[in-house]
DNA sequence: CGTCCCATGTTGTCAGCGTCAACATATCGT
DNA sequence: ACGATATGTTGACGCTGACAACATGGGACG
């Protein structure tokens, strides 16, 4: 029961995230990491090649909570198209400043150059739950005349940045006296209203 | 003229610009960049402290030409509010796709900790740039109703999500065919129309 | 019940890194 | 001419990620 650890895979994963989390991924070290679980300094080497495949396996988690974050958001919303992709918006936000170290994790320039199938599927599955509602709100009337992937472009861009510059303390001092949350919110609504326009009566 | 270089310091800026746009910034080595300049190991510490002071100084130096690049294109947009602030937002899409280095260094997170007197000046001349040129689009009629840090905040946001995704390789697939510039104006077309609509004749 | 395989963990080693301290040399003001 | 000082060098330290060789113990299978 000494020498074999049980679950060392998932606490490495674990103890990642925190450090990712408190101090930023740049700080993350293979050998902490180990010291900290009281393992022998390479034992991380049997559960993962390299560093990068750390950083790629929280990556791949992430891309499948925020997954499931977007369609329980998406639920809740309701039928209206428009709502619904708002929803998206804030779910999105709201995932990137509660889960900080997956986040960045996503999006970290290292991992986005890998070809990991499994890393590669869960971030489909992201893509697509973003087009076919970006669709649907296109069908209600948003951002018509623009390609769905343009729509895409716009409002994710919209979300990350968002996402990006409220987690930044540098630029935090801007938005004294309100949460972040709520700040984002209101520039969600902005990129696309929480719900559709009433339908012109073309003809009485 | 062997044993003194000369302006080692400038050549250091310049070697690690080309590092980072080449092969991320994470690969930026100070012991690298000597080796390349036909220096020892230890010399770059006699101009910058320690290496995040190297990418201070790009960062320093990134928000100067931003802030010329930003204020020419506003010079060149002509007197119309929305068409400048537009400007504005397709000259930081264009410096962020031409100057990856520089860009990488502004919104490196190790930097952004940081609270260089340099660096937060040319911070600040940045952002007023933006605040005075949001606050006259939202007088020209954008975004009327929220608040000028608000329309920043989303602009900024926008610009600087798209700037990252077409910057990277992995999410460029879906957009074959187009320029990233091509499509990063489009989106920024729709972050702010490209001219003021005409006035409403309230009495005709 | 025995035994062999292999997943998992350990130890030791290597080169590369950033940083520091001690030393060397060239340049410039006086 | 000379001394202070800016700039570059050398050597060392502890850290890192990665690899190879070895140890151990649990589970598969006879």
């Amino acid at each position: 029961m000494s020498y074999h650890h049980g679950n060392l895979r998932k606490q490495i994963l674990a103890r990642a995230a925190e450090v990712i989390a408190r101090e930023g991924i740049e700080k993350l070290s293979l050998r902490a990491i180990a010291r900290d679980l009281g393992v022998s300094h390479s034992a991380p080497a049997r559960h993962f090649k390299d560093k990068t495949a750390i950083i790629e396996a929280l990556a791949t988690e992430s891309f499948s909570l925020l997954v499931a974050a977007l369609d329980s958001a998406t639920e809740a919303a309701g039928a209206d198209p428009m709502s619904r992709y708002n929803a998206i918006g804030k779910a999105l936000v709201g995932f990137a400043l509660e889960h900080p170290a997956y986040y960045r994790a996503m999006s970290h320039p290292e991992v986005r150059t890998r070809t990991n199938a499994a890393l590669m599927k869960a971030h489909t599955d992201y893509m697509t739950r973003l087009l076919q509602a970006a669709r649907e709100a296109q069908a209600a009337g948003w951002l018509e005349g623009h390609s769905p992937e343009t729509a895409v472009l716009f409002s994710t861009a919209a979300a990350q940045g968002v996402a990006q510059i409220l987690a930044d303390p540098f630029d935090g001092r801007l938005f004294a006296g309100r949460t972040p949350k709520e700040i984002g919110d209101e520039v969600i609504d902005i990129v696309i209203a929480p719900q559709s326009p009433a339908p012109v009566k073309t003809r009485a």
